[in-house]
DNA sequence: TGGAGCATGTAAGATGTTACATGATTCG
DNA sequence: CGAATCATGTAACATCTTACATGCTCCA
């Protein structure tokens, strides 16, 4: 079989091609822009930049810096260019499963004697993913304002609307879904 | 902090609910019914197994079969009913992070050479979400045919609904982001 | 007899998180 | 000085996948 990848990997190498270039800024750009799609712990990053300079894919740089503490950067070698771009190249082999714990606790929700509480979970997620998608938006404005210069801006806006509209559409969903189980509620 | 939980535990546990009460018969469950919102390899759900009745929360049975080999089945306790309503009652931490190969080469596709490729990978991608919805709608139609009359079932379509519209959500996304990689093809 | 589907299981390794340890710099 | 933020790192542990091993039953 196919030599498995590590995704991860690749995350903190393409991360190079933006304006991080230490750990501390690659988490804070996951954290951010990456957030609705991937999500890397330090516990990840160090160690993982250190194996991208062992095998020749970056070299690091230690970096005084003004009114901080100096930071480490990382650059990336033309072995680095060519292993991100071969991975670019490489289709992808499956769908993403994503791990739904209200999903979960929703399929086996008939087995909860209180189907208030199912409802305040239900609208509890709703009220993360509300404020998830205020900042996606805000995130959009941001890069139309200020990056839309960059050749980057337009894959990030793509990457961005997919959050968007995925987000919309389990917001709408939570909120059909609510009165399903009220009416079961009052009915029932 | 909160004691961690292991929720593919609680996936397993609340298996049990159902008519699936063997490792095999879950498995095949998992990857039809709760495919898109978890997912657990053998080598997960046999331990798991072993270890809820380590905990007293189920006990095992061999049940010869009729036609094909005997089967070892599970049969929650009542300390397993009482953790499976423990568990349905705690409020979800956190939003489910999708790990998505495809957003992450995206995000970094202005680094790839070819654009063809970015809109053959989306385009892949569409096909497969296409599938997947396929599969949904005939898993509801079965739904509302065969199990409406269970009480699992208003729950059983409530998750395959958030399947459905995220992904349409996500399917309508890829055309517009074919689009949007076409134009700046033929422009840029 | 051999393949397909049914059925259970384990070992090794990959992947990822959490908690901890350490230290610089700035500001109140 | 102490708290906040910046910054790097590791060890222990949790989680999960893959590959393998085993054996039954039915049918061509």
């Amino acid at each position: 079989m196919l030599a498995k990848e590590n995704h991860s990997k690749f995350a903190i190498l393409g991360l190079l091609t933006t304006t991080c270039n230490s750990g501390y800024e690659m988490k804070q750009m996951i954290d951010t822009s990456l957030n609705h799609f991937w999500k890397i712990s330090y516990g990840q990053i160090y160690p993982t930049l250190k194996k991208l300079v062992d095998e020749g894919l970056a070299f690091s740089e230690e970096i005084e810096q003004e009114h901080k503490p100096a930071k480490k950067v990382y650059v990336m070698t033309d072995l680095g260019k060519a292993a991100l771009q071969d991975w670019l190249e490489k289709p992808i082999e499956q769908l993403p499963v994503e791990k739904n714990e209200l999903l979960l606790k929703l399929f086996f929700s008939n087995h909860q004697q209180d189907k208030q509480t199912t409802i305040l979970h239900i609208n509890d997620y709703v009220q993360k993913l509300t404020a998830r998608l205020q900042t996606y938006q805000m995130i959009e404005e941001s890069i139309r304002t200020h990056s839309l210069e960059r050749k980057d801006a337009m894959y990030w806006l793509i990457t961005l609307d997919y959050g968007i509209r995925t987000t919309q559409g389990a917001i709408d969903w939570g909120y059909a879904s609510i009165k399903k189980v009220e009416e079961e509620f009052h009915n029932g």
